[in-house]
DNA sequence: GTCCAGGCTCTTT
DNA sequence: AAAGAGCATGGA
């Protein structure tokens, strides 16, 4: 199918999900929840390889229209040009929220390529295998139930650090209902934040996170190191304290901050990754 | 060896 | 209310 303003590699790439794979032949394995498909893109097409159709156009947000998106945006700062003709391609995934609570509980104090390694042990250890591609299996991701006997030393063999006990608090505190995710989706934003943050281990930027990418909010504003960074030497006064940054983004954005946000995020990090390329091919 | 990563918690002013 | 130390781990 042909889909305006998508770049399959960028999405992928841009640090809100983190179970995907290049296979050889270029394309890529994409997983879920429990669901998974093959996806590539040749001559502007996107390509969708899959059982679960509807629920990959959903999770790649398909249905929506980003040329309106991306037009409001870049009218609002003169820098969301700039950053729009390296970002274009990427949208807001739609993913499932308890996957996002663990990836972002995770993420603290961690790198991309870190999290992604851990999401993985965790899928491997708890997780069922759900296809076989190259050899390889790949695994959902567990529920809090498949998750039950978990323990604080056996996350830790997978390699959590200090995070273990947050998991296993998120867990619970899943598990037993005192945090519903199904009231999570009907509450109001910031009603939904407070109540992730009951969860040890996940404080406003995680939940901003979640409720991003898990949750279908999207007027948040996460702030990590790099949007802070790039908020204060372009958009903010370079001394605005940073829990100011996110109202000051409302003020320039509106509704809408959580896309602004997501282009501008992603534009760091490949503005990052060029630098280590450029660095590394000077040796 | 030092610094850093999609931060948070706990303690001290 | 605000600021600082400490935190597991691995890559640069």
């Amino acid at each position: 199918m042909k889909i305006n303003q998508f770049n399959l590699q960028d999405v992928l790439d841009s640090g809100q999900t983190f179970r995907y794979e290049r296979l050889k032949d270029g394309r890529y394995l994409v997983l879920s929840k429990d669901q998974y498909g093959l996806f590539s893109e040749q001559k502007g097409e996107f390509i969708m390889e899959t059982e679960n159709e509807a629920y990959f156009k959903h999770f790649f947000d398909l249905e929506n229209d980003y040329t309106t998106i991306s037009k409001e945006i870049i009218k609002k700062h003169e820098k969301m040009k700039e950053i729009l003709k390296y970002t274009n391609g990427i949208r807001l995934l739609k993913q499932d929220t308890w996957e996002m609570i663990l990836s972002f509980i995770l993420s603290s104090n961690n790198n991309i390529p870190r999290i992604k390694g851990l999401v993985k042990n965790i899928c491997e250890k708890y997780g069922q295998k759900i296809v076989s591609v190259d050899q390889k299996d790949y695994f959902s991701f567990p529920t809090p139930e498949e998750m039950k006997k978990a323990t604080l030393s056996e996350l830790r063999s997978l390699g959590v650090g200090f995070r273990d006990q947050y998991i296993i608090d998120a867990r619970d505190k899943i598990r037993s209902q005192e945090i519903s995710i199904e009231d999570l989706r009907d509450m109001g934003t910031q009603d939904a934040r407070l109540e992730l943050m009951k969860i040890k281990g996940v404080g406003k930027k995680v939940a901003d996170c979640v409720l991003l990418f898990g949750l279908n909010k999207t007027d948040v504003f996460p702030v990590d190191v790099w949007i802070e960074r790039i908020m204060r030497d372009w958009f903010v006064p370079e001394d605005l304290k940073k829990n100011e940054i996110e109202t000051y983004a409302f003020k320039m954005f509106g509704e809408q901050m959580g896309y602004a946000q997501q282009y501008i995020f992603y534009y760091c990090i490949t503005k990052y990754r060029e630098d280590l390329k450029n660095r590394s091919s000077q040796l």
